[in-house]
DNA sequence: CTGAAAGCGCTTACAG
DNA sequence: CTGAAAGCGCTTACAG
C-alpha cells in the first residue's frame, strides 16, 4: 500500500485545468454557466487526478448533507429491501441520498440509534422499525413513519399499508373457502395491532370464534413455530392460520410438518409481507402483499414535499394491500 | 415542524459552560487534562443545548471520517449480518464505525460503487463482495477482502473461510453415510470456486464420479431449484447433494418436493453458510459454518493493524469451516 | 467567466 | 487550563 501523496484537491484540478478554483466549483454543481471547453477541461483533469470531492467539505461548506437517513430493525427480516428499494429511487432525483442504520447492530454501542443521523446532519428520518423511547426527536428535522407504528411521533408524516385491511382479506378469502376454525398468531408493534384488528372485524362479522396465540414481541420463524404448537394444542380442530408475517407463517409451516399436518390439505396458512421467503418453491406461501416498493415511492415524495415546504402539516399516506394466492390454502375438507 | 433555531455549535457549548472553545473539544475528544468540575459543566451543557457535534466538521478539521466502508452484494441474501456484526465489535474499541453500501441498491445511480465511500474518506474498505472491474481501488486506502473473491485486489488483505475445506468435508459425511451418488450444484464467484474444488477432492479421492451442475452465476433458491430439477433430471440415481449456499439448498429441497422426493429418507441435502433460514424448524438443514462472525472480527484485526502500520505487507487469515449436522441427511438406502 | 474573501464547525498546536 | 490563530476543502456571494 504505497504511502500516496495526499488526495487531489479543488485547488489542483483548477490549476489542472487551468481554470479558477471557483469554476471547477461551478462545473461540479453542474453550473448551466460553464462554456464547453472549460467544462471538459475541468472533468479531464477530475479524471486524470482520480479527484472525488470530499463529502466533509461540500457538507460543512453547503450546509447540507443531502442525505436521508434510514432506521430499520434488523438486516435479518428482510422485508425493507424492497422500501429501501423505493425510497432510493424517490430520492435520487433530487440528488438524496440514503443512510441506513441498523437497531439490533447498533443497540450495543448507543443508546440513541438517531445520534449517528444527527450528528450527519441528515436532512430527513426515515423511520421503518418502531419508535423507541430512546430515540430523541429533533423538531428541526423531519421525521417520515414508514409502516404501522404503535408510538407516535408528533408531528411525523406517516406512509404505511392498510394492514388492518389486509388481514381482514385475507381471513375472508379463508372464509371463502369455507374455514370456520380459523387461528391468528401474532407478535407485537403496530403492524401486528393492525393485523389483528383486521382479523377480528372478519372473524366478527362472520360470527366465528377468535383465536390469537401470541408468545412475544418477536415475529420470527421461531416465535412462529412456537405460537402454531400452541395453537394445535389448545384448539386442534383448528383448520386454517394466518400469520403475523411469512417469518411467522413458515414457523407455522414447520410446526404444521411436526404434527404430522399437510398443507394445504390439514391446514391452510396465509402469510404477510410478500417477501422473498414466501415466493420460493418450497413454501408457494399465499400471503398479503404490503407494497413495500410503492411504499418507500410515498416516503420518498413525503421527504420531498416536507422539505420544500417545512411548515405542511403532517401527512398520512395509506396503501392498499394485495392478497397473494399461492399454494398454502385449500378449500376446508368436511365442511 | 417548528422552523428550529439553528443547531447548537462547539461556540453555545462553551458560552453556555462558560469554559473556552478548546475545553469543549478536549472534552469532546476524551482528553485526561480536563478537571471534573468543568468536565460535567461542559457535559450538562452539551446535554441542555442537545449539542452533537457536526460530523462534517469533524471530519474535515482533524483529517479523518472515522469510519469503515463495507460492500456488500444484496440485502436480500443475509450471510453477511453476522460478518457486519464481528466487524463492527472488532472496529467498535477504535472509535470506528461501520457504513455500508449495497450493489444491488447503488447499481443504477453510480458506476463506481466505491465513489460514495471514497468521497466520504473513508478510512478503510471491506469487501464482502465480489470486486468488479468497475471498481477503481485507491492504492493510498487499506482494502480487505472478506470470502473467497475469484478476482484478486492488489495488496489488499484477505480473510475468507476455507470454504475448498469446507466443501470436502461436507461430501465426506455424505460419503460415510455410504451415499456414492453425490452431486454438486453451484453458483458464480471465488466462494463456489472454492466449494466446487473441494468437492472435486473428495470425490476424486473416494473415485467417484462427479457431476457439478450450473445454471447461473446467482446463488439464489430459485437457481438452486433450477440446477436440482436438472440434476435429477440427469441423473436420477442421485442420493445426496451439496448445495453451493443454503438458499440453493432451500431451492434444491423445493424441487425435492415437487418430485416426490423425501428428504432425507430419499434425498440426502447439505447446504452451506449456516445462515438464519438453515436454522428453521421447516428446514433444519445440515449446513457448514463458515464462520462470519468470526470473520468479521479478522477482518476488524486487519483493518486496525493496517491503519497502525500501513507498509506492513499484505495478509491472509483463513478460517477452518464446521459442519453442522442437522437433520436433511440421512444414510443411503440400499448402501 | 475570474479572483479575492468570508465562512461552514470543528481540530490542532502554541504561547501564556 | 485559556485565547487567538491557522487550517481542513469546499460553497457562496460579489466586484470586476
Amino acid at each position: 500500500m504505497a504511502e500516496g501523496r495526499r488526495r487531489a484537491t479543488i485547488y489542483d484540478v483548477a490549476q489542472a485545468a487551468g481554470v479558477s478554483k471557483s469554476l471547477v466549483s461551478l462545473v461540479l454543481r453542474d453550473s448551466p454557466s460553464v462554456s464547453a471547453p472549460r467544462r471538459a477541461a475541468v472533468l479531464a483533469a477530475i479524471k486524470e487526478l482520480d479527484y472525488r470531492p470530499s463529502q466533509a467539505a461540500t457538507a460543512l461548506a453547503g450546509g447540507t448533507s443531502q442525505t436521508v437517513g434510514v432506521v430499520i430493525d434488523d438486516y435479518t427480516n428482510t422485508w425493507f429491501v424492497e422500501l429501501l428499494r423505493g425510497l432510493q429511487e424517490g430520492l435520487a432525483s433530487a440528488g438524496l441520498r440514503i443512510a441506513v442504520s441498523d437497531r439490533s447492530l447498533n443497540a450495543h454501542i448507543e443508546s440513541d440509534p438517531l445520534d449517528g443521523f444527527l450528528s450527519t446532519r441528515v436532512e430527513a428520518l426515515v423511520l421503518a422499525t418502531e419508535p423507541t423511547s430512546a430515540m430523541r426527536f429533533s423538531s428541526q428535522i423531519p421525521v417520515i413513519i414508514a409502516g404501522n407504528r404503535a408510538t407516535e411521533v408528533p408531528g411525523a408524516d406517516i406512509t404505511s399499508s392498510d394492514d388492518r385491511l389486509g388481514a381482514r382479506r385475507a381471513i375472508e378469502h379463508l372464509i371463502s373457502l369455507g374455514h370456520t376454525q380459523i387461528g391468528h398468531i401474532a407478535g407485537g408493534g403496530g403492524a401486528s395491532m393492525q393485523r389483528i384488528a383486521g382479523y377480528r372485524d372478519a372473524m366478527k362479522a362472520a360470527g366465528l370464534d377468535e383465536r390469537i396465540v401470541t408468545v412475544s414481541e418477536l415475529t420470527t420463524e421461531d416465535i412462529g413455530y412456537q405460537c402454531t404448537r400452541q395453537l394445535l394444542k389448545r384448539a386442534p380442530e383448528t383448520t386454517a392460520i394466518l400469520a403475523g408475517n411469512d417469518s411467522m407463517a413458515m414457523g407455522a409451516m414447520g410446526a404444521a410438518q411436526e404434527a404430522g399436518l399437510l398443507v394445504p390439505k390439514d391446514l391452510s396458512i396465509i402469510g404477510y409481507d410478500n417477501s422473498p421467503l414466501s415466493d420460493t418453491h418450497l413454501l408457494q406461501l399465499t400471503t398479503v402483499d404490503s407494497r413495500n416498493h410503492a411504499l418507500g415511492l410515498h416516503a420518498a415524495e413525503q421527504v420531498l414535499s416536507r422539505l420544500a415546504d417545512p411548515e405542511r402539516t403532517a401527512q398520512r399516506v395509506l396503501l392498499e394491500p394485495l392478497l397473494i394466492e399461492r399454494s398454502t390454502c385449500a378449500p376446508v375438507r368436511n365442511a
